[in-house]
DNA sequence: ACCCCAATTCAAATTTTGTTGAATCAATGT
DNA sequence: ACATTGATTCAACAAAATTTGAATTGGGGT
């Protein structure tokens, strides 16, 4: 009786799993381009992978994108921001905090009030998603 | 007995609330703009906002933008994307669909396989993380 | 000292996301 | 028809993110 064998394509490489084939043009581009190991050599360290997803997800929410446009053009206090918010101050203050964390926002004291601005960095990924279109 | 007066910062304009004094700069910055309302003519519509948000929250994940740069430069089948992802099949296939439901890749049966590859949009919105930097 | 106001912090409740494993589906070969 | 393989779907479940409301902090004014 045959062994049960694991199966799935491709050349073996680091892995000691066997080959099957697969599409022709599929094994072709890959051939061409150096085979499974000279891919893994493109894709960025999770570390750095990490640090990027981050900051999308600081974007991903429309309440942080209207914070970052609201305060692009000039720094304003938290009660004014949230003239246009309209929120419950803690849940404003979540927000800006996750703002701060990933440096797209500073806060700096003045009397009262506290100011917030956005940073050159916060402009700049702001422009990113401006990219998204259709 | 005075009425309890709700607070806060700048002229009035559409609201009703009253006015409060602000730190002078401020005040200044805000002014030359054209006030508050001004302000909200620049910031996108929230549906404009909501679509960005969903657009960055899809490359909110390590795992997701992973496997963007696997299949960047060639199209590959589910098998030979996990030989370097090595997670469960469903939790690929869970990954996969959220890329695929914002047009990010696209998947096309060839015989008993499905072939990925990433769409232009896709391409183009992996390279805006690497504006990140830092 | 006391009060008021801007803003933050904290713990609990809620909602959204992501993970797991079993079941399913479709194409292929025997 | 049946078994095999690549891949997806589904229903729990677990984990993470967000929201809420009450309590707290710190600065100024009286």
């Amino acid at each position: 009786m045959k062994q049960k064998i694991s199966s799935c394509c491709v050349t073996p490489s680091q892995t000691g799993d066997p080959a099957t084939e697969l599409p022709e043009q599929i094994q072709k581009d890959l051939d061409a381009m150096g085979g499974l190991d000279a891919l893994a050599g493109r894709i960025p360290s999770l570390h750095e992978l990490e640090k990027r997803s981050r900051i999308c997800h600081v974007l991903s929410d429309p309440l942080r994108l209207t914070i970052l446009y609201i305060i692009r053009d000039q720094p304003l206090c938290v009660c004014v921001i949230n003239r246009f918010m309209r929120l419950s101050g803690s849940k404003l203050s979540y927000h800006l905090n996750i703002l701060k964390e990933l440096d797209f926002i500073t806060g700096e004291s003045q009397g009262n009030w506290i100011i917030y601005s956005i940073t050159d960095r916060g402009r700049r990924l702001l422009q990113c998603t401006e990219h998204a279109e259709r």
